[in-house]
DNA sequence: TAAATATTTTACCGAATGGTTGAACATCAT
DNA sequence: ATGATGTTCAACCATTCGGTAAAATATTTA
């Protein structure tokens, strides 16, 4: 549906370490200082993921003084991933059904074998 | 699970003319030229988009003659669902528990309101 | 006010992306 | 063999990415 959210989304979680943090804030919100902690990157560096995370909606920060507390979105990793299961079933039950006719194919090009 | 491969499908997945490959494939294998002939790209585009597909194990290409018959490979998006299912149900329970103890958070940051 | 802390912003860098064009390669048709 | 077709490869370009370091901006503490 939101087709320009799914670029930001996916693009997110293409990086292990952004997946990273979302794992460590699924265990609770967290300060950014909290999040680079464990991490063996510059402080900017996590802010910077952050900013990627909460371009895509799956993370929010929220200031609170001095500090910034980033939590997890839930909703929005439920959109992506009920594109996820439309396509996975979508595209399961069209390959089962080309299988079924087994080498006849949709595609115009000569498939005789 | 496969880290490795995870990074590349997402970021396969980020790109909404990739996408659109895959919905096309979907309907059945079809030859690189079939894929781009509907798509404002030069051919030699949708070859390189074609092999970050293949790369991420989403896409598989075939020699046939002097075509490349390209076809779905939906073990991979399983996979890849797999993933995303046990997030989505894991980061919901988990901030469905957050949110039943109102404002308790597992962070060792000073949480008085 | 001054100093320390938490975070962002601003260059900057090297590598990768997404795109183009044109040459190369392989295969089919003549 | 010749030429046309399908596809990739190589070189190139502009943009973005992931990272760093240093300066700028709050905010809390002394």
């Amino acid at each position: 549906m939101v087709e320009h959210n799914l670029n930001h989304i996916f693009h997110a979680l293409a990086d292990p370490t952004r997946r990273a943090i979302l794992d460590r804030l699924a265990e609770g919100k967290a300060t950014v200082s909290h999040i680079s902690e464990p991490l063996p990157l510059s402080f900017a560096a996590v802010s910077k993921h952050l900013g990627v995370l909460e371009r895509a909606g799956l993370v929010t920060r929220e200031a609170r003084g001095r500090e910034r507390v980033c939590r997890l979105n839930p909703a929005t990793l439920k959109d992506a991933w009920a594109w996820f299961e439309f396509h996975e079933r979508f595209w399961t039950d069209r390959l089962d059904a080309l299988n079924a006719l087994v080498e006849t194919d949709t595609g115009e090009s000569g498939e005789a074998r």
